[in-house]
DNA sequence: GATGAATGAGCCTTCATTCAT
DNA sequence: GATGAATGAAGGCTCATTCAT
């Protein structure tokens, strides 16, 4: 707790930012290590004073998402009620959050995911988890969904299975987004997603209600 | 007056197959050009013979996979008569094929991206036009829709933006079976989402009727 | 003297003027062999048929423009009379000849330098004795000067650096040509040179003669 | 907050030194970066802190040459008085210069043509622009002949044809030199030469006054 | 004889990381 | 603590040459 832990932890926060600002612009392969000194005004030796090496940086700017991401899921779940809020809330919210970053966040995925399922038997130092950020999140997502059914609002399922069904949904969004911004009416698709989603886990009397 | 006669086409072809065997094995990244000679057990620069650049093997293999899907989902469609049936073959037939190649799939795509995204105004040799894969495929579900909705059998949506939805489903499972192949029950998980998908767009007399 | 020997003696010669039409356009340093193979129209191994590698065609393409020259030399050094004419003659001809295949011959010469020069230890398969040429060509310039001495056209000289130094205008002509064709006027500097050169070499008396 | 200290010209100069030495031994084209590299005593990748790339290298030490003989003309010029001695100087010299690095200065040459004749529409980053060079020498040599013309000392001739002959002499006892190095007489040939451009270009009567 | 498919030595260049200052 | 000069492993690609057909 004394000053010079919390520079260190603020420093090493602002490079991590600065990486991501870089990320955005170049995407995260093409991105050196010079360039993020440049961009977080640093010298290039400087970084290896926070992170011990390239890996540890991508792992810091994915953390910084995901630990957005996470706060404000936590404030806007604590002041909601009904599960299709929660739902809606939790795709929208995911998504948003998420498309901010947009490509370097899915190369940073990318990187993590091959570094994650071969490596298994080297020294996998992975800082990143991102088979626990997928099991905590789906988990959930699944309790909700839970949480509905047992209110009677959604239809009997296996919820991890939905959970994944939904988390898949916000993924791929994502991609086609990257892809093709233009060809792309966030707003819209969204929208018409979450519609879909409800209507396709609401129960049926539910849904006939909502019909008239 | 002739040296060796050599099916162009087909060595082509070999060697792609092989670029994917090492891909599923170590990732597209990490994969370099002497892996790929080694595995199609060829020389090194045997493979500029058939194929200009990196990018351009990346790129057939990637064609590999989407040609085989186009001519699994064209015969499959023409057989089916149902909209609800053709929704339905075309998540499980894209999602199969896909999860065949896994990981080093997404990379690539990952690849393409990146290539795509950045590097707009550049020389982009770009091989494969993603958006364009995406686009056609896109109308095909669209259309399907539209066919579903004519016949009374879905509800009325925003036809792009649904299937931009199916799409986005598709997509991000393969994300999490890449992630996390043991967490995941491929066959539980899609029945779900097809089922969920289907409830999500049909209309609700149609669910209703389902009901009993 | 079998129809197959004249055969292959042909072809190679074709296959040399070919190379040299490809130097011209690319530059010997830019050009590969299956330029040449293909300027000569016949297959890539087909060339290792006629020669033994690399370094010979540029030998052979060589000898070609200095066997011309010899020719167009000898025939005309018969017609003269008078040393000036022999000298305006051989700087005119060795000049015209050389600079049809400009940057390329030059190209050459410095490979055959840089190989003669160097690897002197090496097993040197030196095709081209490119110091003999030039020993041979300066042995004739000096005979012809010693000639125009003894005729008292020609001062006192030292004969042997004397034609050294009209060889190296030629050479160096050549380079400025190459340089810029354009900022380059052959007629007027050839001739200016010519006659620099004969005033000179001449004797004053012919000097003054040549004044009024 | 600062590491070493280099003084990066001065590095930069000696790496050229460095690579100037390599060409000497190896001819230009036969030097490899890594030869540089060890010749200077540094890492391979160090090069590359000091220069963009090989043709950079090149350019260096090419400039290296021409810049000295550009401070010894200077000072020389500014000493004498005479035309006549003023072109004796410039002959001199220059050779004396060019001809200490011999073979690799004219393989740079050359590389630069090639690049410089070639590639003229092509991006062409060219480093040293040879032919600016060149008309330079041109027009200073050609304003020494100019100025012997109106002191009456030297013939009316053409100045710039002239001008490029003399350049021509140099550049041209330099390929002679490169090519045989002992059946060549530095000493006397350039003597002879000096002596007999200058006859070649006074007027009668001073040759005439010369004579006795 | 002719051919071009196959080859691999070899090169330039990049860039994460180290470490002397 | 901060820095950037130094580094060398690594990789994509070229191309002369070989050789099976």
């Amino acid at each position: 707790m004394s000053p010079r832990i919390v520079d260190k932890d603020k420093k090493r926060n602002e490079i991590a930012l600065a990486a991501m600002r870089v990320f955005a612009r170049k995407g995260a392969r093409n991105t050196r290590m010079v360039d993020i000194a440049a961009e977080a005004e640093i010298g290039k030796g400087t970084i290896y004073e926070y992170f011990r090496n390239r890996e540890e940086i991508l792992g810091a700017a994915f953390s910084l998402v995901m630990a957005e991401m996470e706060r404000k899921l936590g404030s806007a779940l604590r002041e909601l009620q009904s599960p299709e809020e929660k739902i809606k809330i939790m795709i929208r919210l995911s998504y948003e959050t998420l498309s901010r970053f947009t490509a370097d966040f899915l190369e940073i995925f990318v990187d993590f995911w091959s570094a994650g399922i071969r490596q298994r038997e080297q020294n996998s130092n992975q800082t990143i988890d991102l088979k626990t950020i997928y099991e905590t999140f789906r988990r959930q997502l699944a309790s909700i969904l839970k949480e509905g059914i047992e209110a009677g609002r959604f239809r009997r399922m296996d919820t991890t299975a939905v959970a994944s069904a939904i988390m898949a949904i916000v993924d791929g969004l994502l991609l086609q987004l990257i892809l093709d911004r233009r060809a792309f009416d966030d707003a819209v698709v969204v929208d018409q997603v979450v519609s879909m989603v409800l209507k396709g886990i609401e129960t049926e009397i539910h849904n006939a209600g909502d019909m008239k």
